[in-house]
DNA sequence: TTCCGTTCCTAGGTGCCCTAGGCTACTACT
DNA sequence: AGTAGTAGCCTAGGGCACCTAGGAACGGAA
C-alpha cells in the first residue's frame, strides 16, 4: 500500500482549492480525506483539528493577497497606485472566493501577528503617501479604503449587485474615482 | 405535561436573541430545542428546515433595521440624512450581530421580494436625492454607499480596528464627511 | 536486519440534522 | 358531556461531521 503523502502544506493548498470550488464552509476534514483517499482521522496526524487547517487557508490567503497587492503597487503612485491595489483586491477575490472568506476568519493575535496583515496595513498606507495625509487622518482614510474595497467585493460575492443591470465594474471604477475625490479633499480635522 | 408554546415566531425570535449572543453561525436547531425544554425534533413540526429558521431570521433582522433606518431618515436630508441612515445601520448591527449577520444570508428570490429589501434600496435612493445625482451615477453612489457601511460594520465586528488606538467611532464620523464630499463632488460621467 | 517513528487504519463517542411513526393534550362538534 | 380530529410532542433511528484512542504497517536509519 503506497501511501497518500499528505503533508500540513498540501493539506491546506488543498482546503484552498476546494473551497475555491465549494465554499469555505463548505471544506470539511471529511472531504479532504476522501479527496486524498484516505479516513478522515488520518488528517489528525497533520492538522490538529478543522479549526487549525481554517486558520491555516486564512493565512495562505492573505499572504498570497498580500504578493498581488504588492506586485500591482510596484512603481505607482496616486490615484494609480489606489486603482491598482483595489483591482488586485478585487481580483482576488473574485478569483479565489473560497480564500477570500478564508482571509475573514478571525485568527488569534499570535496567528495574526506571523501573518501577512503587516503588509497588507503597510501597503495601504503606502497609497497614501500620494495624498499627503497626516496621522490621524492617515488611520481614518486606510479604514475607509479597506471597509469600502471590503464592502464592495463582499456583496458582490453574495450577488447582492445582480438585480440591477448596471455593470458592476463600471460601479467599481465610479466608486474608485469617488474615493479618490474624497482622499484628495479629504476634510479638515474638527 | 403541559406544553411548551412553540410558534414559528417565537422560534424565528428565540433564534434571533441565541444568535445576538453566540453568533449566527452558532445557532442550531438543537440548541433552540434545549432552549425551548423540548426535542430538537419536536421543532421541526414548526420549521422544515434549519436552512429555512436561517432565512426566517434574516428576514426579521431585514425588516427591523429597514423600520430602524425609515426613524432616523424621517425628516432629515442631505448630509444629516446620510449620516442618521449610516448611523443607524451601524448602531443596528453593533446592538445585534448575530442578526446583522444573518442579514448577509443569501436568500432565493421570491423570499427576497417579500422581504424588506425594497425598502432598504428606497430609502438609500432617497439620500441620494439631497445630492442631485441622476442615473446611472446614483446606482453607482448607492452600491459605493452600501459597501462601505456594510465593510465598515464587517470589519468592525471582526476586530479589525482593535489594534490601533484611534476610536471607531470617530474614524465612522470622518469617512461619512469623506463620503458627504465625495457625493458632493461627484466624478462627472466619462 | 532490526529498530523506531511516522502514517494510516479501525473502533467508538459526541453533536447536529432530519424522517417516520406513535402517543397525548387540546379543540370543536354533536 | 362525550367524542372525533388535529396539533404538538415524543422515541427511534439513520446520516454526516468532528475528534480521540490505540493498533498495524510502512520506510528510513542504525
Amino acid at each position: 500500500m503506497a501511501r497518500a503523502g499528505v503533508t500540513p502544506e498540501r493539506l491546506t493548498l488543498a482546503a484552498a482549492d476546494l473551497a475555491d470550488e465549494i465554499g469555505f464552509d463548505n471544506v470539511t476534514v471529511s472531504a479532504l480525506a476522501r479527496g486524498f483517499g484516505v479516513k478522515d482521522a488520518s488528517l489528525y496526524s497533520h492538522v490538529k483539528n478543522a479549526q487549525e487547517l481554517r486558520t491555516r487557508v486564512a493565512v495562505l490567503a492573505l499572504a498570497e493577497l498580500a504578493d498581488r497587492v504588492a506586485a500591482a503597487l510596484a512603481g505607482r503612485a496616486g490615484k494609480d497606485a489606489l486603482v491598482a491595489f483595489a483591482d488586485a483586491y478585487r481580483d482576488y477575490a473574485r478569483q479565489h472566493p473560497g480564500r477570500y472568506a478564508a482571509a475573514q476568519e478571525q485568527l488569534d493575535p499570535e496567528t495574526l501577528a506571523a501573518s501577512a496583515a503587516r503588509r497588507h496595513s503597510e501597503m495601504t498606507r503606502a497609497i497614501l503617501r500620494g495624498y499627503r495625509l497626516s496621522e490621524p487622518d492617515q488611520t481614518d482614510a486606510i479604514r475607509l479604503l479597506h471597509s469600502t474595497f471590503h464592502g464592495y467585493v463582499s456583496l458582490e460575492a453574495a450577488g447582492g449587485f445582480r438585480h440591477n443591470p448596471r455593470d458592476a465594474d463600471i460601479s467599481w471604477s465610479r466608486s474608485l474615482d469617488a474615493l479618490d475625490i474624497a482622499l484628495r479633499n479629504w476634510p479638515a480635522t474638527p
